[in-house]
DNA sequence: AAAATATAATTGATTTTTTAATTTTTTTAT
DNA sequence: ATAAAAAAATTAAAAAATCAATTATATTTT
């Protein structure tokens, strides 16, 4: 019999080998936009906030990354003009971030392209497959 | 009906936060040894060659990083005495990679705590959630 | 055999990321 | 009301990663 231990290592090792794969994909479909992963997916949780205005604080927790390299990250993304930020009214210590018209043509001219990178790295799996892996996944990212 | 692009988006967005917040989680165990998750990775392919040598060409290929990180990666490790470098005498553009003593010491110390922390991981998951879950990941991986 | 091409690794320049410290504002405690 | 602590974001310094160019050796072509 399997060790359990054996498995679990396989597991957290293909975990890391599937998330640069993935990374690696979608970034090579960003390049020729020269957007960077984690810009592009800043991008993404403004558009999802429909107009409002997210802070940085917000958009930091959504994503995978520090905060010291939000803040600059956005501030990438303010030079090409995408984002705009304003200091927030009630709470000075705080900003908000906003997608431009820019911004979301931005996206729309990616919807697509990614949409198919992102078919391509899950092409092994079929549909159930696909629900399943995600069903898997979720439990280890949203516990906690 | 859930659409199939959803569904391959969420899962798409769930690899790459699980094998960040995986990452995170080795990362935080071997801060306190002073060496890298790909550091540590280099160390632990090294072991795995049992004594013979690797070229830098092979170990890069284990990696997920670029050639010109791996070089300079292994010059830290060499810094800290962990493996050695020789010219290869059958084709001397190619180098030899060895761990050495201390480099399998530092690897040993390690192997408890981080055995630990992939069962941390994967802590949501049970053994046979585990298996199916590394089954569908090295579907994604394995292929091409 | 010499020239051209290919391979393996390294190096330099730039960009990103990380860590730690700092600034600004707000909240809490005295 | 003032001082201390906490929260939100930024910045400086250091480390790591990326991209492009370079060096050294080997292989292939003419």
């Amino acid at each position: 019999m399997e060790g359990s231990h054996e498995v679990a290592k396989n597991t957290v090792v293909g975990l890391l080998k599937a998330g640069n794969k993935a990374e690696e994909h979608l970034n090579s479909t960003l390049k020729a936009f020269e957007i960077s992963l984690q810009q592009f997916n800043v991008l993404r949780i403004l558009r999802g906030r429909k107009g409002k205005a997210a802070n940085l604080n917000t958009v930091q927790k959504r994503m995978i990354h520090k905060m010291s390299n939000t803040s600059r990250l956005i501030d990438k993304l303010i030079e090409k003009k995408l984002v705009e930020r304003d200091i927030c009214v009630e709470n000075r210590r705080k900003i908000e971030i906003f997608i431009t018209k820019k911004g979301l043509q931005v996206l729309e001219d990616l919807d697509f392209k990614i949409q198919k990178t992102e078919a391509e790295i899950l092409s092994p799996l079929n549909f159930d497959e696909q629900k399943a892996l995600r069903a898997l996944i979720n439990k280890i990212t949203l516990k906690n």
